[in-house]
This record gives structure tokens, C-alpha cells and sequence, in this order.
DNA sequence: TCTATTTTAAAACAAACAATCTAAAATTTT
DNA sequence: AAAATTTTAGATTGTTTGTTTTAAAATAGA
């Protein structure tokens, strides 16, 4: 058994997924991702396969941890749940290195549209995570009696899903960031059933 | 003064965005817009420079044509204003020709985040364009006394404009046609204020 | 009809692309 | 320490890319 990998396989995929995030699949060149994850073509050919390959697992490694991630923090953790949601939303809109990258499931979807079916398949699987958390932050919004009991709590997740869509567009081209701001807690209390 | 051009402009441009808005920016090739549009490269480049400035130029024109059409046939020469608003989102879920090729600025605005700065004007101008023209029907609507008074028609055509963003997100992506169709109809009743 | 000017088609261009190959370096296992 | 096996870096591959050039065809105006 020769030599083990000299990099840390998921601190990679981070890089990889981060600049196909900012770039786009077909912006993003090969010398770009040897820049940015410091090996050479060679090295990311070995273990990964091609720049196609890489793209597809750095989705899946998206879903799995910064999706993931991102839904355990704000949401399944947070106290209040519905102070959880909103913080997520709001959060889209203030990104910790003051780009505007959006996020890799909303970019890939939009850039390839049904042509590559495997993609679309984890796409689904990134959305339907999401989908989910806004399903079980509704009920635990119910059971604190936060807001009354919702008539659909899993239409009112796709609708959430559909403006958390909506946002993103807007965050990526860096268009209304104020005007998002101030509309996100009422559109929020509005899908959720509250009266004021 | 030699010879005219053999081809109509403007519909060559339908045909250059369309097919930008197929492909995107990147993924299309001058190769493409030659097969699309039946000329060549010599041809399109005389007329209007090379392939980043047609896509700048097909912008402006879907803008000035494609958009501000289905505005003013949906919403402002729609004789009941609330059907109207419902019928245009209705319209992103089934495209005529069965392909799910969303919206150019969309897709515009999800393909370069905010490298491109003069697209960005562009896509701010489409944008505004769909969100004054839910302004505009808002006010028709509380006229007609289909909805009451609106606290803010500002504010809830901005939710709009965000709702109808996230919807070609999904679209693009081929995903949840039938859930978003058995929403769209509340969504909006719920943003415009409607009580049941 | 003639002339000037433009469009057009096809070939040609250099640059950039993803991908592969090669030989050397590294390190695990024996 | 030796042998086996893998990673690695750098050079190189053949394509594809956007763009330009060329010469012929077309046509508007005089």
C-alpha cells in the first residue's frame, strides 16, 4: 500500500464546493480549482475523477454538511423556534466574507436546467432537506404556541421553500438587500398563520 | 451605401435569448447562436460584436420585448385584475413549447452573482419592471374591491417579485410543478391580504 | 450600367480548455 | 532496509473555444 493522500479530503470538497458555488460549473476551469484547493490536475483526477465528478460529489458533500449543518443550527438547536427561522432567513442576506454567492443548490439548478438528470436528483434531495426542517419548525412552532395551529404545515414549508428560493436570486444578483431585510419577518409571520 | 442586412433583427435577438436562456451564458457556444440563429459567426459579429455583447444586447431586448409584453398582456389588459395576477404565474408553470427554461433574468442573475456590473443594470431593470407592474395591479385590485385596502402595495409587490423569482428557481429545475400550481392562488390571495 | 460599400460564407487563428501521460518522490507494508 | 504501490508535479495531448481574416457575392445609390 503506497502513500496516503497528503490533503484532507473534506477541507477540499469545502474549497471545490465554495468556488463552483461563487463561479458556476462552466465558469469554473480546472486551473481554477487547482488554485483554489492548492493540488494539481493530476492529483484531483486521481481521487476524484473528473471536473464533472468533483461537481456532482461536491453537491452531495454541500447536502451533507453545509445544508445540514446550516438546518441544525438555526433551526433543529435553536430555543425559539421561531426566532430559528427567521434568523435563517435573515442570514442569507449578510454572508460572513461580504460576497454574494448565494447558494450552490439555488445556482446549480438554475444553470443546468432538466438536461443533467443526476444533478437534478441531488438537488431534489438538498431541497426536500430544507423542506423538511421549515415542516418540523412549524410544528415546534405550534407546540410552544408561537403561532396557532397551521391548517397545512407542509404546504406552508414549500411555500417557505419557494421564498427562501425567491431571496436567494435576488442576494445573488445583489439587488434589494434592504428591502429583503425589512419584508423577511413579515412574510414569515404571514405563511405561518399569525395575526397581528 | 452596399447591401442590407439579409435578416431581420429583432428576430434573431428572439432567437439569441432564447436560446441564452436555454443554455445560459457560458454553456453556450458561438457555434449555438450560428446553428439558432442560421448565420454565422462573421455575420453576427458585424452586426453585434462578439458573443458578450449580443448576450448584453439579447438582455435589453428581452426586457423591452419579451417582458413588458407579458406584463401588458397578463396584468394591464387583463379586465379582472386578481385573475390576471394569478393567470401570469400560472403561465411560468407550463411553457409552451414543454422545455422548463424559466426566465432569462433569472437566470442571468443566478449565472453571475455581481461580477458583471452592467448586467446587473440590466437585470435591476427587468426586475423593476415585473415589480411595478404588481404595484400598478395591486392598486387595480383594491379598486375593483377585489382585495381591501393594502397597508403597503410597495412592500407586498416586492414579496411578489420574490415569490415569482423562487418559482422559476424550481421550474428551472424541473422540480414540484404540481405542489407550487395548488399554491400560487393562496400565496398571492395571502400577500395581496385577502381574508377568507 | 457602373461604382462604391456592405454583407456574407468559409477558412484560419491563437488562446484556453479538460484530460492524460510520465517519471520522480513519498511512504506504507513486509 | 527493501520492495511495492500510490501520490504528486509538470509537461503534453487533442479539442474546443471566441475571434479575425479573406475573398467573393450582393445591392444600394449615382
Amino acid at each position: 500500500m503506497g502513500r496516503n493522500l497528503s490533503f484532507d479530503e473534506k477541507e477540499t470538497l469545502a474549497k471545490v464546493a465554495n468556488i463552483f458555488r461563487e463561479k458556476g460549473y462552466e465558469a469554473t476551469t480546472v486551473k481554477d480549482l487547482e488554485k483554489t484547493t492548492g493540488l494539481t490536475s493530476g492529483s484531483l483526477y486521481n481521487s476524484f475523477g473528473g471536473k464533472e465528478a468533483l461537481f456532482d460529489i461536491a453537491i452531495g458533500f454541500y447536502n451533507n454538511n453545509v445544508v445540514r449543518n446550516r438546518i441544525s443550527t438555526f433551526l433543529d438547536q435553536a430555543d425559539d423556534p421561531l426566532s430559528g427561522m427567521k434568523n435563517l432567513f435573515h442570514s442569507l442576506l449578510n454572508e460572513p466574507d461580504g460576497q454574494e454567492n448565494g447558494c450552490l443548490l439555488t445556482n446549480t439548478a438554475v444553470e443546468f436546467n432538466n438536461r443533467r438528470r443526476h444533478t437534478t436528483q441531488e438537488l431534489d434531495t438538498g431541497f426536500s432537506l430544507l423542506e423538511a426542517a421549515f415542516k418540523r419548525q412549524i410544528i415546534r412552532c405550534v407546540e410552544r404556541g408561537q403561532i396557532a395551529k397551521h391548517p397545512s404545515p407542509q404546504q406552508a414549508a414549500t411555500r417557505l421553500l419557494i421564498f427562501y428560493q425567491g431571496i436567494l436570486v435576488l442576494v445573488r444578483a445583489g439587488l434589494r438587500r434592504k428591502e429583503i431585510e425589512q419584508i423577511i419577518n413579515d412574510e414569515i409571520d404571514l405563511i405561518l398563520g399569525r395575526r397581528f
